[in-house]
RNA sequence: GCCGGGGUAACAUAGAGGCCAUGUGGCGGACUGCAGAUCCGCAGACGGGAGUUCAAAUCUCCCUCCCGGCCCCA
């Protein structure tokens, strides 16, 4: 089940080819560093990408740039450096900050600026079918009167929009406000494509209809994007792809909601946005994928000081939990397979991701899950078959979410750990607790916190 | 004004007519040289008011507060 922003209900999901899902989310316009208001889009859309690749879909997942467009060209001109040049440097960042995030990156990543054919052809065609007129300063703008039915979308007719609107500028060439721009004259100085109306530039919508059309064909699955972009950006997608395929574009809109800061919106136009760069310095991908996805994606998040500390701490229940399972199988087992316990806490995880991927809901049954395991595994009654099944949903789990600790790091640590665990439970057999006690300190001062069991020692990371 | 999304225990979030919500934090126990982890138990809730129903946090109506969209935005 996936909730359709276009009927607002929940419909069973039917990908168009079985067993192929095309998704294009809007990605974001590159003037400067993301804040955690896109990572939440992009984290979002990451475990719908995964999640349709575990339940077996090819999927095909497409995100644009938008490296071309009033801001950039602003930021430039600050900056005394070309357009093209400083959108590639924010790509360059971009990239890096979604790996940092453990994002699993996008089959194709289509830039406007490289779209320039597509985007061209578009606007013609919907010159061509009436859709859309030039005018004589070479801008050329959709009709929205050649339309029928505005604001499926939104949910609102044209008269509702026209009445609520603010005073903008208006180009009084335009022949009827609500028309937009789909292509834009340039100004002189301004990077520019050549054009059958003359040197421009793409309005915003349109690169997304043409990139659409270019890279998924006429009709996808499963768009996406923050629930911002409803309007005006998807209704207006929506109506250029209609004018030139004269079908509809999506079957599935997905809108994600928007993190808020303090009761207010996080974005770059306010200000007050946190960027990826500086909360990766202090906190791992786990914690803010684990934040960002222990909610609902279409709920608002309300994010405060703390937030991601708090986080962290449900996390490491978790992660001990999971290091637990690990760690018992060294143990001599017991004999309790725990066969119905992880095959309702499997099938739990499954029913809520699939009811229009309620990840919280899927996360309070990992707890569950690691309630039960620890205490089995304290009272030693799991078998080996039970710990390493458990394991398994785990991983399969995360193969979603990506929350649980890196496997790698650990099996090179252990090694060394374990020796001096080992001076360390000497020591203290000898009741020698000042020294036990020393190493217990500086490891902890190097970020590894032991903790004495009954039967031996774990350790974790800090 | 119009269109959405919300208001759930100290905090963060699920749930959507009856059944034990999840985590953090708090309190009390078990374990323990100490610390930590873990387990067991306890407290504490559905913004307000009507209504429907045997039964409402969940459905209907009214009110109220917050956020977002209607120029740009994930």
């Amino acid at each position: 089940m996936i909730y359709n922003t276009l009927t607002n209900t929940k419909e069973e999901f039917v990908p168009l080819q079985e067993g192929r899902v095309s998704m294009y989310v809007c990605g974001v316009t590159v003037y400067d560093d993301i804040h955690l208001g896109h990572a939440r889009s992009i984290v979002v859309f990451d475990m719908v990408n995964r999640y349709l690749r575990l339940i077996g879909y090819d999927v095909t997942h497409v995100t644009n740039f938008t490296d071309v467009d009033d801001k950039i060209i602003n930021r430039a001109n600050e900056e005394g450096v070309d357009a093209l040049e400083l959108s590639a440097r924010y790509i360059e960042r971009y990239y890096q900050e979604i790996d940092s995030l453990n994002v699993l990156r996008a089959d194709i990543y289509p830039k406007a600026s490289e779209s320039m054919e597509a985007i061209v052809a578009m606007v013609q065609d919907i010159i061509d079918n009436g859709y859309g007129y030039a005018t004589e300063d070479g801008n050329v703008y959709f009709s929205i009167d050649a339309v029928k039915d505005y604001g499926r979308l939104t949910n609102q007719s044209l008269d509702d929009m026209v009445a609520g609107s603010r005073d903008v500028m208006q180009d009084p060439l335009k022949r009827n406000n609500m028309d937009f721009a789909v292509w834009k004259a340039a100004k002189p100085g301004e990077v520019s494509w050549p054009s059958p109306w003359g040197p421009g530039r793409p309005g915003w919508h349109i690169e997304c209809s043409a990139m659409i059309r270019d890279r998924l064909g006429d009709l996808i699955d499963i768009h996406g994007g923050g629930n911002d972009l409803i309007f005006p950006h998807h209704e207006n997608e929506i109506l250029q792809t209609e004018a030139v395929t004269g079908g509809t574009l999506a079957r599935y809109w997905m809108h994600n909601g928007m993190l808020q800061v303090r009761d207010e919106k996080m974005s770059k136009s306010l200000g007050n946005f946190l960027r990826v760069s500086e909360i990766i310095k202090n906190h791992d991908a786990q914690t803010v994928r684990f934040y960002l996805l222990n909610t609902h994606y279409r709920g608002p998040l309300v994010y405060a000081e703390g937030s991601l500390e708090e986080a962290h701490s449900s996390l490491r229940r978790l992660w001990n939990g999971y290091r637990e399972l690990q760690a018992y199988l060294r143990e001599p087992p017991g004999d309790d397979d725990a066969t119905d316990i992880i095959a309702s806490a499997r099938e739990r995880f499954h029913t809520e991701m699939g009811d229009d991927f309620n990840t919280r809901a899927a996360i309070s049954a990992l707890f569950e899950l690691t309630r039960e395991m620890n205490r089995m595994t304290s009272a030693a009654t799991l078998s080996h078959q039970g710990a390493e099944d458990a394991l398994r949903l785990l991983q399969e789990a995360d193969s979603v979410l990506g929350i649980l600790p890196v496997d790698k790091e650990v099996a090179e640590m252990d090694q060394v750990v374990s020796i001096l665990a080992d001076v360390r439970q000497e020591l203290r057999r000898r009741r020698i607790f000042d020294l036990s006690d020393l190493i217990r300190d500086r490891l902890k001062e190097a970020g590894i916190q032991l903790e004495d069991a009954g039967e031996g020692v774990k350790w974790k990371k800090t």
